[in-house]
DNA sequence: TTGACTCTATAACGACCGGTCTATATTAGC
DNA sequence: GCTAATATAGACCGGTCGTTATAGAGTCAA
């Protein structure tokens, strides 16, 4: 990768990290650029307009590789319950693997800046509206309506996001391990 | 209620508030005190160790009224179901007289700080515990074993933590009655 | 060679941050 | 009423914040 594409990347990434770990507000441009190692004059350079403009480069950069951790277990999964378990797992583990930092990696950007900032606000959207795309065929393929499909694609996403709340409170992976098991009583 | 009384817990409640809308560290003691019309001698003599210290009093206080709420509910209601049913729909009060920023009270603070502030980490714990505490009789007199009441009760706060999450980012209080509907049809 | 473009380097800016501190005002208890 | 304790008022502090502006370096095509 060219030096350029390099800095503006390490600034997404890093961001991304850093937001989710301990949140937009509280994480400060001089952070992000010190620990990426990108150029403060990147940072402008690619994201004109400010902080904020990074953030929904974050937020969407998050939303693309979660989006592709859930396609991969939604090809391989039998049941929705499988692709819950699977899901649920893979949350855990990085929750396990970061002391409890790493859950949703937009949730917490989210539950700052949303409604107030509008772009990040329609991010965020974006990025669970892609997730139900991604997760809905799972319930189709199970035989719900598409209607439902995508309402237990949501629901499923709400549950794992509650989850992961609680784990980080609580700074244990049982709530994830608790939703899959439900799911599985629900709709083995 | 005396002077002095006054202006401690208008921090507090006005901390709770925009900590809760906005975040921990977004919301600066400036705009708290404004907002509360307490003098800034008196934050610091209330709260000699600081910002980090009245954001405890808020999670405990927020905690404390959320279990009122809870507590109520629980008091009143004949099923785990309806129990749901009566927590989502205040939540979903809530976050709809809010314009969706006001979600759970204290998830927005402890994502940002947990683990990293211990205060507020025990804060946070312990206000989930006292939540649990208050919901887990609910399902003890459905039937439940106190293990699994317990359980069922971190599952619930969760299953409605992240439909406040998603409520949050899509601006719909859907998310929070299809949890309600799930509960129902799980455990009528 | 020149000019345009891309990217970097960095000083500087105004605003805001949480916290400190001292003088003063108020309250509580006797 | 008096004294000690509690609470208030607000100026000040050093530091950090996100952003701006400008100069410079390198590349490339005409």
């Amino acid at each position: 990768m060219a030096n350029a594409a390099k800095h503006k990347d390490a600034l997404v990434r890093t961001a991304m990290r850093l937001f989710r770990q301990q949140g937009y507000a509280s994480t400060g441009l001089q952070q992000i650029l010190t620990e990426s190692g990108a150029p403060k004059g990147s940072l402008y350079h690619y994201f004109p307009d400010g902080k904020e403009q990074l953030a929904e480069a974050a937020v969407r950069l998050a939303g693309k590789l979660m989006g592709e951790m859930l396609a991969a277990h939604a090809e391989r999964a039998a049941t929705p319950a499988a692709f819950a378990k699977a899901y649920c797992s893979t949350m855990a583990g990085w929750m396990k693997g970061s002391e409890f930092r790493s859950g949703c990696p937009i949730a917490t950007t989210m539950l700052e800046t949303a409604p107030h900032s509008q772009a990040l606000t329609k991010a965020g959207a974006e990025v669970i509206d892609h997730w139900i795309d991604i997760i809905a065929p799972v319930f189709r393929r199970a035989g719900s309506t598409a209607a439902h499909a995508r309402s237990a694609a949501q629901q499923l996403i709400a549950a794992v996001e509650g989850a992961l709340v609680i784990a980080r409170i609580r700074r244990s992976a049982t709530p994830l391990l608790d939703v899959a098991r439900s799911f599985e009583a629900a709709v083995p």
